[in-house]
DNA sequence: TCAAATGTTTGTCCTAGACAAATAGGACAT
DNA sequence: ATGTCCTATTTGTCTAGGACAAACATTTGA
């Protein structure tokens, strides 16, 4: 047979499990049991390497690692999408031609969800294209990455070809740029640039002239680059992935670090159930990064 | 005093260097010894850390970890740029255009980097672009990364505009694809992607079928998706950055997991000095991607 | 019904030993 | 002088189990 056999360091690599928590597992729970190579070093089984996968993914779900190991197989069930509220027709599921757009991502069809991106894009014009495409659907692929309905290279195709289309928007935007200098970027860890770019296209859209740094800043650095490009604010984004309680922390760290007179503004799923912050903007929806820059307007007049 | 102090998760995130050789050096060599506290944990002072970051950028550029810590703080003067050819006027010093867009990234002028970059892109044609162009500020930014003599946001702003206008380009491109269907994609812990947009380009550029899913692919999905989307070549990028010796094996372990009619080809600076792998064509150039292409098609006719 | 106290679960850190892969240095042959 | 092989050193990663604190769940008390 020969299946292929991968050492910790490749499994700490595909699953995201740090190898002390993979050897605490073996130690505590009795999973994975890799077999051992000849230098007695742990072999993973390609099997064992998919349960993990799956186990990482319903943790980042919420669930807890002792309940799913214990689980056989059919934790299947467990899928069970643990959202607080599922899906009525006003949040995100009554819209047929978004799972027409998701429907072309299942079936790998990338030039087709180019094309019709780029009909949505001409026909509802940048704005509503972002609020009402593809934040919604940026949301749905989100809920079927929960829900363990689609695949993982489905979702980078989503990404990937979805970053593009933003893009290209916004470099087709005119030049002009009243508005005040906005850099964007994200923190270490923090590597979702989507949300980004959404907010990007709209701010641009209103005359602002937006710094992309791309993601992944250290915090020393966004300093550096708020006081070399002059910016009025620095914009950042968290998913809802990020770890939520780090949140505060980082962002009061960030605000000692900023000139007093340069705005933080943070968005994202992950700030929506944060609690004020003293000197930070939280925007917890797209809608409100636009009436922001219109208040942070008003008020410099 | 109470200086900022870093434990050991954090001094590795922001020295790349892992908890394990942090902890090994501190047996061995005596360096760093970080302070410990209330719980017996290391805590390393800010100044070591610093230290700790020059080293490893000096281990980058081909130094020996023991030398270095041997020698105390003069090792400023082996901040020599060992560079294999220092800088001939043929490989990359002689070009003063390339030196007037690097400043513009170093004035921090967005926009004015965009628009000579647009013009030349305009000028040269995308081919030319790429391979004269974008290809050696890459390499001369990654040089001037090595020198420290660029910021870190400096070096986000280049590659993010950089990246804009490739996938500008790149969308830009006819959309006719006689060719092989070629996913492109890199493996976990590899999340440069400027590489295998130019690659991407030059490839669309002769008519094959891109399906780009973005960087940090686990193996097992990267499998699946050559599969889902049939493709008959996957494209992986290195850079320079990547820990050499795991790519051998990374390679072959995803040789194994891909069916045999799929080629497998590695590029990118990090696969330079590697030795043939069985089953993987290695591209040491952009030019030899071109020719690769060339050759899949006559070997399929 | 909410808040505080208690108990469980879980990840990360610790020490210290072993070994193999990578590199350097030297001997020898061409 | 140059290239190849062999040996010695350097260096990173793996292993084992122990300890503990932070995160989470549950029960108690108001």
């Amino acid at each position: 047979m020969s299946n292929p056999c991968f050492n910790i360091a490749a499994v700490e690599r595909d699953t995201g499990l740090s190898k002390d928590v993979l050897r605490m597992w073996e130690r505590r729970y009795g999973f994975p049991v890799p077999d051992r190579d000849s230098n007695g070093e742990r072999s993973y089984p390609a099997e064992q390497v998919e349960r993990l996968r799956l186990i990482k993914r319903l943790m980042d779900m919420g669930h807890r690692p002792g309940k799913l190991i214990a689980t056989p197989a059919d934790e299947l069930a467990a899928l069970a999408p643990r959202r607080s509220a599922p899906r009525t027709a006003r949040n995100s599921g009554s819209d047929d031609s978004l799972d027409e757009l998701l429907a072309l991502i299942r079936q790998h069809d990338g030039p087709g969800y180019q094309q019709a991106m780029q009909q949505r894009l001409a026909r509802l014009g940048l704005q509503s294209f972002v609020q009402d495409t593809v934040a919604p659907l940026t949301q749905r692929v989100g809920e079927a990455w929960e829900d363990g309905n689609i695949e993982v290279f489905e979702e980078h195709l989503f990404t990937e070809l979805t970053k593009r289309l933003l893009r290209q928007a916004i470099a087709a935007l005119p030049g002009s740029h009243p508005g005040p200098r906005i850099l964007l970027t994200s923190v270490p860890d923090e590597p979702h640039v989507l949300g980004l770019l959404m907010v990007e296209a709209l701010l641009a859209l209103e005359g602002a002239e937006c710094i992309p740094l791309g993601t992944q800043m250290p915090l020393l650095e966004i300093g550096r680059a708020a006081m070399a490009h002059r910016a009025d604010i620095v914009a950042l984004s968290f998913s809802v992935a990020f770890p939520q309680r780090q949140i505060p922390g980082l962002l009061q760290q960030l605000r000692l670090v900023l000139p007093a007179e340069v705005a933080l503004w943070a968005g994202g799923g992950g700030v929506s159930r944060l609690t004020p912050q003293a000197g930070v903007l939280l925007l917890n929806s797209l809608e409100q990064a636009i009436t922001a820059l219109a208040e942070w307007r008003t008020s410099q007049a």
